[in-house]
DNA sequence: ATGTGC
């Protein structure tokens, strides 16, 4: 509910200091009054406890798709002095370097068919699912290769073109990563896992571009209309999952060591500079660096599956971007007027950097940024550009999907698996599903409507609408 | 999200 919250424009919400004890700074949500009728309480709250952290600048941020999470919710940003603030891996979640990545196609729409043996030749080809492993489990050294080097390591093994790294956030490796601070449990559930899609709303999509609204962005990011496209949403599986559960532990007693007051505990953290703090954020970047060569390795199959049933050249398959959705990073941010090193915490929100900035292609620098939304199964998925507001407002930042509406557990009490399948069939979009049970609680029913999610980071100026895409093939772990 | 709930 917005009730109880100031209200800045139609679009953009303070919560004030003192709706929690000890906030330093306050709140702000950018949200509708219509979505606003499903803002949680709880959500709200843990923005408001996120303000109450030591060094938070400016403002605890919430995007559209705000909603409860661990500690922080999902759909925030909270951005740390380096100086005297703190890292938390509540911050960025348990799926470290969750993201998506868009690969287009020369097949177009109209001379495209055969959706169903695609879908189903890929569900054979790319692992799907909880605990399933891939093709080749990774040796030791091979894991501490790919958790260096992350998609650069796959493209060199083969897996991918050079121009592939080049269009992923951080060019798929932060150079940060500390395999040191990964533990064996971590790396022994990582080894089988890098090629896998994982579960939940991770998914493997076949699109289509519907529309494209900036003329001069699709052609700079390389997308036409009804051009068929492929998008991969996936994370760091279990390696990630576990590195967080990990220092979840270390930081727990981090905090408590050097006296930070947290009004949860599932805000545990600790200094940036701290040995702590820096063994979490290595670990977290060595995660991320998994994550990005485990979309690299999906990335492959899939144009190997399309290059051997439609004739398409391998390299034609051009990834458009590659995004982190839940990641904690270290950028510079003018702040009233003065440039500041800042630990970024972006937890279900997408960096959106706009016009000039140098960590984006170089020949995207007048553009800005691609910023890709996934929607849910079987809704719009939006590719968007980074923007200059978005720098002043959001340390360059936007919304990272729909949102769920539903928990789980609910979703698959109202809602039947085989049902949504044929309804979304009869809609010409065609599912394989690990089980029923997945696409119950994926139903689109039970999350914000990606297409007003992204109205709104539009209507803000946080990012800009370049390109509508549709499904035709969804697959679910 | 996750070898799905301590």
């Amino acid at each position: 509910m917005l009730e109880g919250l100031n209200k800045i424009s139609d679009i953009e919400w303070e919560v004030r200091k003192g709706y929690v004890d000890d906030m330093a700074v306050p709140g702000r949500i950018f949200l509708s009054e219509g979505l606003g009728e499903n803002l949680e309480d709880g959500a709200v709250k843990q923005l408001a406890n996120v303000a109450t952290l030591p060094g938070i600048v400016k403002y605890s941020l919430g995007m559209p798709d705000i909603h409860w999470g661990y500690g922080f919710p999902i759909g925030g940003v909270g951005a740390f002095d380096v100086e005297n603030g703190i890292i938390s891996p509540g911050g960025v979640g348990f799926d470290i370097n969750c993201g998506v990545r868009l690969i287009t196609t020369p097949l177009k729409k109209d001379e495209f068919s055969g959706i169903k043996r695609l879908i189903n030749t890929l569900f054979s080809t790319v692992p799907t699912g909880v605990g399933n492993v891939a093709p080749k489990k990774f040796s030791d050294s091979e894991l501490e290769d790919i958790m260096r080097e992350g998609a650069s390591w796959a493209v060199k093994e083969g897996y991918g073109m050079p121009d592939d790294v080049k269009s992923c956030e951080e060019s798929g490796m932060m150079k940060e990563a500390s395999t040191e601070h990964v533990s064996t449990k971590a790396r022994q559930r990582g080894r089988p896992q890098c090629g896998t899609l994982g579960s939940g709303n991770h998914f493997l999509e076949v699109q289509y571009a519907a529309e494209i609204m900036d003329d001069e962005a699709a052609k700079a990011f390389g997308i036409e209309k009804d051009q068929i496209c492929f998008m991969i949403h996936c994370g760091s599986r279990g390696l990630g999952h576990q590195v967080c559960t990990d220092h979840l532990g270390t930081i727990e007693n981090a905090t408590k060591k050097y006296g930070i007051k947290i009004p949860d505990r599932q805000l545990a953290c600790a200094p940036v500079k701290s040995p702590e703090g820096e063994a979490y954020f290595g670990a977290m970047a060595a995660s991320a660096n998994y994550a990005w060569a485990n979309r690299q390795m999906i990335t492959h199959m899939v144009r190997e599956v399309i290059e051997r049933d439609f004739g398409v050249d391998y390299n034609e398959m051009k990834l458009v971007y590659d995004v982190t959705h839940n990641v904690a990073k270290i950028e510079t941010h003018v702040v009233d007027g003065k440039k500041m090193e800042l630990c970024v915490h972006r937890k279900g929100a997408t960096r959106a950097f706009g016009p000039g900035s140098p960590e984006i292609p170089k020949d995207l620098s007048a553009i800005g940024q691609p910023v890709i939304i996934p929607g849910s199964m079987g809704t719009s998925s939006y590719l968007l550009k980074g923007t200059q507001t978005a720098m002043e407002k959001t340390f360059g930042s936007t919304c990272h999907g729909a949102g769920r509406l539903a928990s789980r557990s609910s979703a698959k009490k109202s809602h039947s698996g085989a049902d949504i399948r044929q309804d979304l069939l009869d809609r010409g979009i065609f599912v394989r599903a690990t089980s029923n049970k997945v696409i119950a609680e994926e139903a689109p029913e039970v999350y914000k409507p990606s297409s007003e999610v992204v109205d709104i980071v539009h209507r803000a100026g946080l990012s800009m609408k370049v390109a509508r895409l549709e499904p035709i093939g969804v697959i679910k772990g």
